[in-house]
DNA sequence: GTGAAAGCGCTAACAA
DNA sequence: TTGTTAGCGCTTTCAC
């Protein structure tokens, strides 16, 4: 890389100091117009960048903000991103990702990268195997500002962005309750995750408050979300008894999943089995036109949590917000 | 954020200098082991976290690779941004990434925005407006090492990564032919894109190639790949004389709205009208099992341009190879 | 309104 | 093997 120009270079052509010249630059009020204007024109002529890592350092303040997500490939993190990227351009900040890819070990790795990259801020989405949160409380001990979403930790105390995981179970399972199907199952994740364990309380709660007896609901833990699905699915629709006649999928490839179970097995949506989930998928639309969902707004959720991270990164606020974001009924009728 | 640990307080603490500190905590052959331990030691009990920004300041040298993508809400994207991320970490990069959200002018920013954190290199793939190469040029006066990939300009010499988007057209087409279709048509984007332009000549010289009249082919220019292939399809069966008996299209999101319109019609899939086309959603299994598919290689792609870049970087080479990858064929029959 | 000087945390000659 | 020193490019007192 060809060496670049530096706020020294300006300085020695316009025989000024380099103070005046890093003043000039950054619109300081005492600084004569002239000057500036001289400034300016020539950072422009010369193509000047300024060196954000030497401005970081000297400021001991980075214009970076920490990303980590269990996975990219998964619209709803995609799009938590895309809502994470605008809210930190628009707040002067450039956004440094990392993907744990579904990995214990790697997030706590991301972590010490990212506090070595002295990041301003993490947000970030835990992966389905954190159970030990030993790397966010050192986090805290760092005063590293973190803002979790969508996957949280009940047991830190941090800001926080999920939806209302229980009230969106809840409605959707009134829905299939209302439409009048008898034997609702649900294909859930792993229970410790209290993302999963909301949607299952929310579940739970409809059917009981319903008059429906709680104790014959068909639930399934799919460990793996997608990976499971399939033959879960399977399970249910050839074992269960009775065979469930609707089923609530925990997430949208869980749904995908079920979907090509049920037509495997020569069943009709919604006729045999209805279909409903949770979902943020945009192929959804495609994948079945008769798919009822909760949708997520993942994409403010990103906005948000970015929202909170830079609010507490200015306010030095020590409140702790846990914000919840309320999903959408979208009901598709059978075509 | 609480004055962090630095290697003076390591080197003050252990009455050695800092170099020393720098030295052992680098693994530097020439220190003694014994103090190397000691250092290591401390440091670990101070959970002391290098300060990368510094780091990079003083060796002139940076950690980071700059990633530039149209949106990251696409499969296409986000597996391809999955194979960066894992190459530049194995190779001690980390990854800031950007969305240029299909706007140019985003995307000229955000050149500047890497510049200035100094990144190492930077990967892109280029908007579908992008015409204008000013941007790129500024960064090769600047001695920044880029890579394309996907969407790449044939004006700019570097270093590019593609699939054969030829060859995969040819024989995409090919094997509509081979199958009997008589009236192929093709939802192409726009033909400025050499992408498309590749895609469009593939699918031509199997046409040709096969005897077949080339001025009757129907082509349609989707000038917003998603938001226009609806229509297109639908020009295409209602006024297409003759209507097409098969639709090549140009990506997953113009199969899956061609797809829409095709069951909107009450036509079926293959038997009115095969659809094929090329794609990269996981969902494309579930949205149609019967769309066959020339599948390109995200990650691979990813992965590559990664690795090119970081050659790049070590070696100082002056080579700009342009390395096309294979797509892959996936015949799916109708269920 | 401008300049001089110190320093951010680290690296890398060059000495010792 | 270790220490000394001089930066990297920028910000920021504190004088003038």
């Amino acid at each position: 890389m060809r060496k670049p120009i530096t706020i020294s270079d300006i300085a020695i052509k316009l025989n000024i100091s380099k103070s005046t010249v890093s003043r000039a630059l950054k619109d300081h009020p005492d600084v004569n117009p002239a000057t500036k204007k001289k400034v300016k024109a020539l950072a422009e002529a010369l193509d000047y960048e300024p060196n954000l890592l030497a401005a970081s350092l000297a400021k001991k303040q980075s214009s970076l903000i920490g990303v980590i997500l269990p996975e990219f490939n998964r619209a709803f993190f995609s799009n938590a991103l895309e809502g994470i990227q605008e809210v930190a351009r628009r707040n002067g900040y450039s956004v440094i990702i990392c993907q744990s890819n579904e990995d214990f070990e790697l997030e706590v790795l991301n972590t010490r990268m990212l506090a070595s990259n002295k990041v301003a801020g993490i947000l970030m989405s835990l992966t389905l195997q954190t159970a030990d949160f030993r790397h966010l409380e050192r986090l805290q001990e760092k005063e590293i500002p973190f803002v979790l979403f969508d996957r949280v930790a009940e047991q830190i105390d941090c800001p926080k962005v999920t939806v209302d995981d229980f009230q969106g179970a809840y409605q959707i399972t009134q829905h299939l309750i209302s439409k009048g199907y008898q034997n609702i199952a649900h294909l859930s994740g792993p229970l410790n995750l209290s993302i999963c364990k909301n949607r299952y309380n929310g579940f739970m709660a409809a059917l009981s408050d319903a008059g429906r007896d709680i104790a014959k609901a068909q639930v399934y833990e799919c460990e793996h979300l997608k990976e499971d699905a399939y033959a879960s699915a399977k399970k249910l629709l050839q074992l269960g008894v009775p065979r469930p006649d609707a089923i609530f999928c925990v997430s949208d490839y869980v749904a995908f999943e079920a979907m090509r179970c049920i037509q495997d097995l020569g069943l009709r949506i919604p006729e045999d089995v209805a279909l409903v989930g949770f979902t943020n998928d945009p192929a959804t639309e495609y994948v079945t036109p008769r798919l009822t969902t909760m949708e997520q707004p993942a994409r403010k959720i990103g906005e948000t949590a970015c929202e909170m991270l830079v609010k507490s990164l200015k306010e030095e606020s020590d409140e702790h917000p846990h914000v919840i974001l309320p999903t959408t009924f979208i009901e598709r009728s059978s075509s």
